[in-house]
This record gives C-alpha cells, sequence and structure tokens, in this order.
DNA sequence: ATAATACATTTGTATGTACATACTTTAATA
DNA sequence: TATTAAAGTATGTACATACAAATGTATTAT
C-alpha cells in the first residue's frame, strides 16, 4: 500500500494525505478504535505541515470517520457513534416485523424497463439498457398501504426469477453478495393522484407520506432507487438525531 | 444585528464568524446566490486572521450553505427544495436560512396552559401547573407554509416576555443556558382539518407532513414539545442512515 | 493509602506570510 | 473591430509558529 506523498504531483498534498488515511485506517489494524499517530510525529513522517495534515483530518472528522479528543488523540471513529446521524435504517419487512404487523403481498410485479433519466443518472448509466424495475403493492390483511417503485442497478446482478417474496435485502447479501448500507431518503407529504389512489383503495387527493430512498453499498455505489407511497396514519417515520 | 466579533469571549474567534456569517446570510440582502466580501476585506472587517476566516467559511461550504469558486468569490448556495438533514439536526430557522429562505412570522403567540396529558408525562410534570405555549405560523412572503406548536419545560425558565422573534434555540443558549441536543421525531402525512387548512391557508383535506418534535438537552432531559404542520410540497425531510 | 500538584502529551485556536491558480477586466496590438 | 496580452481580484495551497485547554500520568505531600 502507498503511504508516502508526492510533493511533485499536482494533487494538493491535504488531498494526497486525506486518501492516505482514509486507506490507512480502513486496514485491519484500525478497525477498533484505535488511536492514530500524533499530528505532530504524523506531519512529520508524512513530510507535510500540521496544518495540512489537520486540513485532511477536519474533512475525516466532519464525515465521521474519526474522532477527535483534546489531549487525547485522535480515532478512527465506532460505528457506534455513527448513530448521531440517524438509528439504523431497516427495511420495509424490517420496519414491519418490528412492529409486529404482518404483511400480504397484493401485487408483485418484476419488468425490464429502460431508466427514466434522474435514475440513470442516480446509477451513473446510459439510458440505453434496460434494468429491473420491482413494483409491489403491500399491507395489511384488509389492504394495502403501500405501494413500492423500486429500481436496481445492473451490476447487482438480478435477473428477475429470484424470488421477491422473501426478504429483499436478505437476498442480496447471500445470493448477490450485494450489501445495502448507506440509504438516503427523502421525506414528503403529497396529494394522492388516479394511479396511486386506485392502488391503495383511497379517494384521489388523499394524503399520501411519499419517500425517495436511494440505496448505497459499503462502496457507495449506488443499488437502489427506491419510490415508496403510504397511506396516511399507516406509517410514521420516526427520526433520533443528536447535535455533535 | 450584531455582527462583530468579541475577542476577549470565550467562544472561539472561527466559531463566533461562523455564526455570525449563518446569521449573515439568512438576511434578505443575500437571498440569490449573492457574493459575500472578499475573504481579505471581511478578516480585516471582522478583525480575525484570513486562515481563522477560512476555517468558518469551509464549515459552512461543508454544510453545503456557501458555495466557493476560485477568482470569483463565495456565495450562497441556491438551494432546489427545502430539506431538513437529520445529520446534524437543526432548527427552523436554521433549516431555512440554510436555504437562504427569508422567514415571514404570519403568527406568534405566547400563552400559560395547563398540559394535555401526553404533554405533562412527556415532561415528567404534574398537569396541575401551567406551562408556555408558543404558537407560530410562518412561511414566505407569499404565504404562510408551516404552523408549529410549541411546549416548554418550566424549567427552561421563560417568563413569555422573551423576544420570539429572534432565533428559539440561540435565545434559549444564549440566556437560559440550556442546550438543545437530541431531538427525536416522528413524521406522518396527515389530511388538513378545518383548523390547520385556515391556518395554512389551504383546503380542508389537503395533504399535511405533520412532525411530532421531542427535543431534549445534553442530559436526556425534556425541553420542548414541538408540532409542526407543513403544508405538502414546501417541506421535504431527508435523512441519511448507515447501517452497523 | 489518598489527595493534591506538577508535568508531559495531544488536540484546539489563532496569526502571519508567501506563492499558486482560476477567473475577470482592461489595455495594447494586429 | 477583433484578438491577444497583461493586470487585477479572489480563492487555493502550504508552511512556520505560538500559545491555550483538556487529558492522563507521575510525583509529592498529607
Amino acid at each position: 500500500m502507498k503511504l508516502t506523498i508526492d510533493h511533485k504531483s499536482p494533487v494538493p498534498l491535504h488531498i494526497q494525505a486525506e486518501e492516505l488515511l482514509r486507506r490507512l485506517i480502513e486496514s485491519p489494524e484500525y478497525i477498533e478504535g484505535k488511536l492514530l499517530p500524533n499530528e505532530v510525529e504524523l506531519s512529520k513522517k508524512l513530510c507535510i505541515s500540521r496544518t495540512t495534515l489537520r486540513q485532511s483530518i477536519n474533512k475525516l472528522v466532519y464525515d465521521g470517520l474519526l474522532v477527535r479528543k483534546k489531549g487525547v488523540g485522535t480515532k478512527v471513529a465506532e460505528s457506534k457513534s455513527l448513530s448521531s446521524k440517524s438509528k439504523n435504517w431497516m427495511s420495509f419487512s424490517q420496519e414491519m416485523s418490528a412492529r409486529g404487523i404482518p404483511i400480504k403481498n397484493f401485487e408483485l410485479h418484476v419488468s425490464w424497463v429502460f431508466p427514466e433519466k434522474r435514475i440513470a443518472s442516480f446509477f451513473e448509466i446510459k439510458g440505453d439498457k434496460k434494468i429491473l424495475k420491482l413494483v409491489r403493492l403491500r399491507g395489511r390483511p384488509e389492504g394495502p398501504f403501500v405501494y413500492f417503485e423500486s429500481y436496481f442497478h445492473p451490476s447487482v446482478g438480478l435477473t428477475g426469477e429470484e424470488d421477491y417474496k422473501s426478504p429483499l435485502y436478505e437476498m442480496l447479501e447471500k445470493e448477490h453478495a450485494v450489501i445495502a448500507m448507506i440509504s438516503k431518503e427523502e421525506i414528503s407529504a403529497i396529494a394522492a393522484d388516479h394511479f396511486i389512489a386506485e392502488k391503495l383503495e383511497t379517494v384521489i387527493g388523499a394524503p399520501i407520506l411519499f419517500r425517495k430512498r436511494f440505496v448505497y453499498d459499503l462502496n457507495e455505489k449506488p443499488i437502489e432507487y427506491n419510490l415508496g407511497y403510504y397511506k396516511a396514519d399507516s406509517f410514521v417515520y420516526t427520526v433520533e438525531s443528536r447535535r455533535e
């Protein structure tokens, strides 16, 4: 592993140092909250000034990878401290079973479609190749309360022949070695249009909790693009956050 | 508006400068991608070094409030849709100023009321003593888009005579030494009832993003119980989370 | 033994300085 | 006039330096 800094490179030193540190803390020795060498020493070792090194460290601290403590040192953040961002996110199946709700699948439809522009750009692919689209209408025995539309990145390797009745993320992990790691979500309230109203067995204009979900793997590569339409009152989204 | 920096304050200069800039870009002059004064000039004006000023600006750039461009200057970031990052949670004022949106207070009403049962139990107090209730209707110049109802724990020490037009959490922090630290939120979609529809100038049944917010201080003592009713499409809640 | 003190360590804050690089404006030149 | 060159402006990079504040450890006095 290259762990030196090239002063002749056009790449700024603090960028080089940042990348170096990213690689460093990924290595096995640094998994469990281990302290980094102190700044003065490290800056000497890397032949850059402490100021420049701090610039790099700051960025990693901001990204939540490192934690500094005055008088102690800088250590690799433990995954627990990441919960400051938000609670462990869950899949739909997990969410529901956590609430003790039995799920019924009302519709389950798999197809191959050309991605819309915003989906293609999220996946960073061109729009000329079909991708897998998964539509699911789910709810309680009495009736559906959520309509999902999911799109999957080609590299996930789904064939469309998988068993989509079982928990999806478990299947992805076991059979395709794809681990959904990061989830970015946008939640808003909308009025049901004709299509959604029909699916969710409600009236046009009914309040719907709409959730866009962007799912990434460990390497922040996009995996899934998911749209969820929840019937009002059937779903409450909880967030816990902490200032720092 | 206080726009000076106190070198004798125990608060670090770069923090003071950061807060100052946050307030500055919140002000009406800075709504539309306007350039800030250049760094050298601004550092002179604030009587801090350019390095220190850059530290402050960097943070705001990280937070997506400012955009820098070499050879041009630093300008207020233009934001497409309102959204609230859960990374470091923010107050309403911060959320809005982060997107450079000028806030108008349509209603602001302070009163003392007997707490409802669920509020009393959240605050862990008996329901026989009146607590402070703060009602606010806020939005853009064109019209309101959010209705807030807040209740405060007696120990916060609010008298009802405070200036509720200024950012609330800043006031709490400065004048009452209360630091809002933890926020637990429940987000759902509901239909506007008669009352909410009238307040938000919309129709009964219109979709509303409803947010319950429970705010705690450093010691996890309850501070505020807050209900927010957002007009649909005026507010998008964004959450970023990571599995562990 | 215990508590108080002093010291070393490490990050935090803050400044001054210098030059590089990207972009804009102005002036000179063909 | 149009093109090019130079000057000006603003951020970007990088360093050396100094002291402050928090923490942990070793020492000392009680």
